[in-house]
DNA sequence: AGCTCACCCTGGACGC
DNA sequence: TGCGTCCAGGGTGAGC
């Protein structure tokens, strides 16, 4: 489940191929292309200018209003490896072979990443991602006002992109066990005190797995195709059952908004 | 407008 | 061993 701390690691990985040109791209399914606002051959013989990331969203910017956004879903994974390594693996669906002897590979089984040709990102990220997490403008205030009037549980609120963008059910879970808020409460019932420990739990989280180059639970690997370590440093996700690391009593699991969250209920309220 | 929920998909875990 | 069933979840859109 690659979430902010994946991408941007993925990000960080692949800074190296700035400036490599694109030989030639090789789709193997059509499905995979979520909308085309010019033609992917047009990418072929350009430089690659920069690589970014926007929420989970990662780009390649080519210049001249042509950029190829990529979403990892959940089983997604995206990397460099050698142009001639052994083609054996299943659910590549994207080949970029560049001019350096190398090619990007986007491999998704469970399809429910993909890529986007588009002209100008601008528009398509203003009109799904809030603000960065961990940019200056994320402040304690902006979160408290945004929970003003929102009835919905705040796991529900942070899983929704709009208002703070990046976060995905790991990284809620155990923002909200470092900032001892459960999940299931109404996002309008934090104080302005809980509102503040939240953010700083966010950030504090979100650096402390980009440090560790995110979290493999089972699918996310770099731009290297490797794992990341933050799955061990985790405190609540995937532990029901566990000892709370804080008080010892056992994790719990239940389902809000849909997905599977984990708490303590002794440590969070 | 605000909110909930089903859906898409496949591999792995689990039960019998 | 093998088969069937269930579960994981990001984003989207239908429906209340």
């Amino acid at each position: 489940m690659p979430e902010l701390p994946e991408v941007e690691t993925i990000k960080v990985s692949l800074q190296p191929i700035i400036g490599a040109r694109v030989k030639e791209i090789e789709l193997r399914r059509n499905d995979i292309l979520r909308r085309q606002e010019y033609k992917l051959e047009e990418i072929e013989g350009k430089r690659i200018k920069a690589v970014e990331r926007r929420g989970k969203y990662l780009s390649l910017v080519f210049g001249n209003h042509r950029n190829l956004v990529v979403h990892l879903g959940m089983s997604g994974r995206f990397y460099l490896e050698n142009e001639n390594a052994q083609e054996d693996k299943p659910h590549v669906h994207v080949l970029i072979f560049l001019d350096n002897g190398q090619r990007l590979a986007f491999q998704d089984a469970r399809r429910f990443g993909g890529l986007w040709l588009l002209k100008d990102t601008g528009k398509f990220f203003a009109e799904r991602l809030g603000k960065e997490p961990l940019a200056d403008d994320f402040t304690a205030s902006y979160l408290q006002k945004g929970l003003q009037g929102r009835k919905i549980p705040i796991k529900a609120f942070l899983l929704n992109q709009q208002p703070v963008c990046g976060l995905g059910n790991i990284y809620v879970d155990e923002a909200l066990f470092a900032a001892g808020i459960r999940p299931e409460r109404p996002a309008d019932s934090l104080t302005s005190k809980e509102a503040a420990s939240l953010h700083r739990a966010i950030r504090k989280v979100l650096r402390n797995s980009i440090e560790n180059r995110g979290t493999t639970f089972r699918d996310y690997r770099d731009g290297f195709n490797q794992k990341g370590n933050f799955q061990n440093h985790l405190k609540v996700y995937g532990k029901a059952g566990s000892p709370c690391p804080k008080c010892g009593q056992l994790l719990q699991k239940t389902i809000i908004a849909g997905r599977s969250s984990h708490y303590c209920k002794n440590c969070q309220y």
